[in-house]
DNA sequence: AAGTCGGGGGA
DNA sequence: TCCCCAGACTT
């Protein structure tokens, strides 16, 4: 009689995950794909953590894919707010528009179908198709790859895009077998493969003894769990200095004060955000204000403008502000405000400015700092924090001057 | 294949 | 400080 097989990683996997995996997060424990969709693109580069505070309010909101679809493109940004790479909100909204007019509202749960959406890739394709439908796809995001690659002791250098197929490939070998209970068994040994990856599989301290594979792992075996996966880095950060221009008609702490924001083009970086005008140099800067200093003049800004001749008035002086660094990716960015005040308006409506104060003619909206702190429009996150600070520790009031 | 997109957490 | 992370998209 031949000794029964020993388990395989995927029934070690699935066991360890139904035993000592993460259950009770909101998005688990459903088959809606649109909930399992929207969870996935919120945790893409972003921590469990971090998601916790977007995803029931997103929920709360867009019920289903016919509510989100439904919405207008700025609220999605303003509760995307804060989560960054907000080329994923835009993806979401445009996504959930082309599930209602291509799939009749109905959320798909095949790979193919999925993989058609924008902002739904192959691993995130995988991933809703696996916990939806028990389809027997890999998922191969970055905790998948470290837990592979240390399993298989895979040499390849993962910065190259021929070894991560090449991993994948591998990985699609240590799936559940074909003919297990996938529907129950790709969920749970989906979710065990990012559990392991995230909470024992780790990347500076894995603990390899409550590792339920480890018998089998090729990098502990060697004692070089660390040196996998193979990655080398090239990431060169380029430095640039940016010019905040802040115009505002009152003091930072007074949630009525309103500040000038513009959106910002719907590519590149803080895409569909409301910011302040960034400006390349200091000269750009006063230029700039010079041009919407004369625009509010022209536009009848209360208690400034008073007719003809009123447009020659020179801009008000500039507070240069203690830059702060802000750090992505790929730059680094030292972000300098130049607080500039135009006389307060009070109550009166703020004339809206011709779109040649800004020069790309984006638009410009003026909005209430109380507004802002709210969240009421979408703004990127340093920009918040920079002007949280300025209500704790304001600047020191001085009397507007012209000069 | 390389570059572009934020932000937060942890060592 | 530096490194890392539930990637997709553009060029």
């Amino acid at each position: 009689m031949p000794p029964a097989p020993l388990p395989s990683f995927a029934t070690r996997l699935i066991d360890w995950q139904r035993a000592h995996g993460r259950h009770g997060l909101p998005w688990q424990g459903t088959r809606d794909p649109y909930r399992v969709w929207l969870s996935e693109i919120m945790l893409q580069q972003t921590q469990v953590q971090t998601v916790l505070a977007y995803f029931p309010r997103f929920i709360q909101r867009f019920a289903d894919v016919q509510a989100l679809a439904a919405a207008s493109a700025d609220e999605v940004m303003q509760l995307w707010s804060g989560l960054g790479y907000y080329s994923r909100a835009r993806n979401l909204h445009r996504a959930a528009g082309q599930v209602v007019a291509q799939f009749g509202g109905q959320f798909p749960t095949d790979t193919q179908a999925l993989q058609s959406l924008p902002g739904i890739g192959r691993s995130t394709a995988h991933a809703i198709a696996a916990f939806c439908a028990g389809e027997r796809v890999s998922i191969f995001d970055a905790n998948v790859q470290r837990v592979v690659a240390r399993y298989l002791a895979f040499e390849g250098d993962l910065a190259q895009a021929a070894h991560v197929r090449q991993l994948w490939a591998l990985a699609d070998g240590l799936l559940p077998a074909p003919d297990a209970d996938l529907r129950q068994a790709m969920p749970a040994y989906t979710q065990g493969l990012m559990d392991l990856g995230a909470t024992t599989c780790t990347p500076r301290r894995p603990q390899c003894p409550r590792c339920p594979v480890a018998q089998d792992c090729r990098a502990l075996r060697t004692e070089r769990v660390l040196s996998y996966p193979v990655k080398t880095r090239k990431l060169k950060r380029s430095s640039e200095t940016w010019y905040w221009l802040v115009l505002a008609d009152g003091p930072l702490h007074a949630p009525g004060t309103h500040m000038l924001l513009e959106k910002r083009p719907e590519r590149g970086i803080w895409a569909g955000l409301h910011c302040f005008a960034v400006l390349p140099s200091q000269e750009a800067l006063l230029a700039r204000l010079a041009h919407c200093t004369e625009a509010a003049a022209l536009a009848g800004w209360p208690g400034w403008a008073g007719g003809a001749g009123q447009a020659a008035r020179p801009a008000p002086a500039v507070q240069w502000q203690n830059g702060f660094r802000h750090v992505l990716t790929h730059k680094d960015l030292l972000l300098i405000p130049a607080l500039a005040r135009l006389p307060h308006a009070g109550a009166q409506p703020r004339p809206a400015l011709h779109a040649g104060a800004q020069a790309g003619g984006a638009p410009l909206r003026w909005v209430a700092v109380g507004d802002i702190l709210g969240g009421a429009v979408a703004t990127p996150a340093p920009l918040l924090a920079w002007l949280k600070a300025q209500q704790s520790a304001p600047a020191a009031q001085s009397p507007i001057k012209f000069e």
